[in-house]
DNA sequence: TTGAAAGCGCTAACAT
DNA sequence: ATGTTAGCGCTTTCAA
């Protein structure tokens, strides 16, 4: 095999190349690059020809060694979680909406967006999340659920005094929290349902350890008003499928059954919505569906499901914003950042049977 | 605002400390973590606990500017095709699955993989991939379709003498060609359909800018026989629904209509199927179809598609396992690696119906 | 088998 | 407004 000593191996365009080009020390083309003041314009101008006609790119590993930035963004996911929805195939895009927002604003500032996993369950969290700042060195960190909520996590990073974002993390304290409004999103759909003459409307619950799921029945309550509230309408689930279908089965064999279920995510729809059809239950004639999450396999479903949309990719790219800012020196207020949600009125919501809406006024 | 100089700052531990810790030299240390010659093993445990007391984890900016690995392969997107999909929640899962290969296959030998776009139809596809690397300088890069078979990015990678894997990518040449046998999996998918009984089979090819999309027709024909091939069942699609849905249209409005379709995405396949319910066309019973790719949405359609699955987890896997390899001077050779596919066969096929079959034969 | 010295490409602090 | 110097945390020589 030979050992390619045969070309002349290009080597990698350094600052130094720069500021020979361009007749100027190391650290005028270095204040060009980062845009650093006492620089006349000529020879600004000059270092930038320099830049262009070698195509320098400045080194990410030696500019965090020189200085004491990275331009490393670090989103931190869950593990488990996340390689089982990539292994199940299960439709599920956090991963890619978190990526469109986050990735592509970091890019407009320079930045790269580092995606890693991390086991919350192993007892050493700590040991994990410690590896894995040392390692890239991230000048901040993005905290997706259920990682925001961590005390360990977020007081180390606190002690490490690293920016870092929680996403989906709704109580205030350290980091930026970012979340949507979980309770109006709840009751944003009921208020649809209600609209055009729901009465019935049953809630299926996600699992309590998020503190969304408390959330978003709050919101459903409000939105029905606290007397309207029939807490037999009112069931548990844990945001998966099986769990939604339970749910539903319970539901539908009440004495009078709901005309409309709003689950708090898309697989407990998608199950409410087997469920019905195995009954023989019409969707949307005979029971509406309202979702939550707003995942692409809803759009696919037939009917197509009616959604509150979480806004992933807006939530990510805030993060990045308020954690570059905050890079920068421009510090945010520590007041959560809640983002608008959409719902998404698709197939799966119509008017209750007439005979039924009629008996329940 | 107080101004943090009341913590201590807990310093990122370096190697100088675990070297005091474990009274070695700093050579010794990174003898250890390199697992390098000439190290007793009495020594290798003393600096071996004091990494684990010290918790260190070497940081991969200061091995990239000490020796000449970064501990990093990057892969290369395409970004338009990439964001347009996360935009519109196409349901299709090729980012989450090359993540899945990629990512775990490269922190099992404690590399990383950065993940990164591509704009592949600017002319200066070569400026962005130039800075690309210089910007993270990994020791290998994943070419995913269509950029394994664009020239312009092989040569330079070649010329800059990064190894590269070329996923998807059938014809041989530099780097390392890994792909499912899509010529093959055609053939099965049109196999399992004449298995069945069907003889009027459509095929809706993908856009000829993927090689991969020759190499399906290939199979398609193949299975079917050449003397058994009519071209008009040959429909012209580019991957995309709308494609899928007037190649659809069309084969339905055939004096004699195909009894089954093999479509070249998910996409289209699902196209088809909603085409063939407008027009009062049941699937499966009186048109069948297959799909390509098998992303999560095809299992939630009604009915739920037959398809071939694309193994990109693995092939991913197999990208990232040949090029750490490679960078360790374990060179593999050039051969195409052709992985194995699954022909996942759901509800959206069955014989085709009885008067139609006996009619063809 | 171990250690000491040099340098990677950059930035921060200090000149001028 | 510009240049010079000294590291950053490692690995790669080379020396012992």
């Amino acid at each position: 095999m030979s050992d390619g000593a045969d070309q002349p191996r290009t080597r990698a365009v350094t600052i130094k190349d720069v500021a020979a080009e361009a007749s100027v020390s190391l650290q005028t083309v270095s204040r060009v690059i980062n845009d650093g003041p006492n620089v006349s314009p000529s020879i600004k101008q000059r270092v930038q020809n320099a830049i262009d006609k070698l195509g320098y790119v400045p080194s990410l590993a030696a500019r965090k060694m020189g200085g004491n930035k990275s331009y490393l963004l670090l989103a931190l996911n869950d593990r488990d979680r996340t390689i089982e929805g990539w292994r199940s195939g299960d439709g599920t895009d956090w991963v890619d909406q978190m990526l469109l927002g986050g990735m592509l604003k970091c890019a407009e500032h320079g930045y790269r967006m580092i995606f890693e996993l991390v086991d919350t369950h192993s007892d050493n969290v700590e040991r994990a999340i410690v590896a894995a700042l040392s390692a890239v060195h991230p000048d901040g960190v993005i905290l997706t659920p259920p990682h925001g909520d961590n005390p360990v996590i977020t007081t180390l990073l606190v002690r490490k005094r690293i920016p870092f974002a929680r996403i989906g993390s709704i109580h205030d304290g350290e980091g930026y929290a970012i979340s949507m409004d979980d309770r109006r999103a709840a009751a944003a759909a009921t208020e649809h349902l209600l609209s055009i003459g729901h009465r019935r409307i049953a809630f299926i619950a996600g699992s309590s350890e998020y503190a969304l799921s408390a959330a978003r029945l709050d919101g459903y309550r409000e939105a029905l008003g606290p007397e309207a509230v029939d807490p037999s309408l009112i069931a548990q689930g844990d945001f998966t499928f099986d769990s939604g279908a339970r749910a539903t089965r319970h539901l539908l064999s009440l004495a009078t059954p709901p005309t409309a279920i709003l689950a708090s995510s898309d697989q407990m729809a998608l199950a409410a919505l087997q469920v019905a059809r195995v009954k023989g239950v019409d969707v949307p004639r005979q029971l509406s569906i309202v979702s939550f999450d707003d995942t692409p396999i809803v759009k696919f479903s037939s009917p197509k499901l009616t959604a509150i949309r979480q806004p992933i990719a807006r939530m990510a790219e805030k993060a990045a914003e308020l954690l570059i800012k905050a890079i920068n020196g421009e510090v945010d207020e520590g007041v959560p950042h809640v983002l608008p949600f959409d719902l998404v009125i698709r197939e799966s919501t119509a008017p209750p049977p007439l005979e039924l809406a009629q008996q329940q006024s």
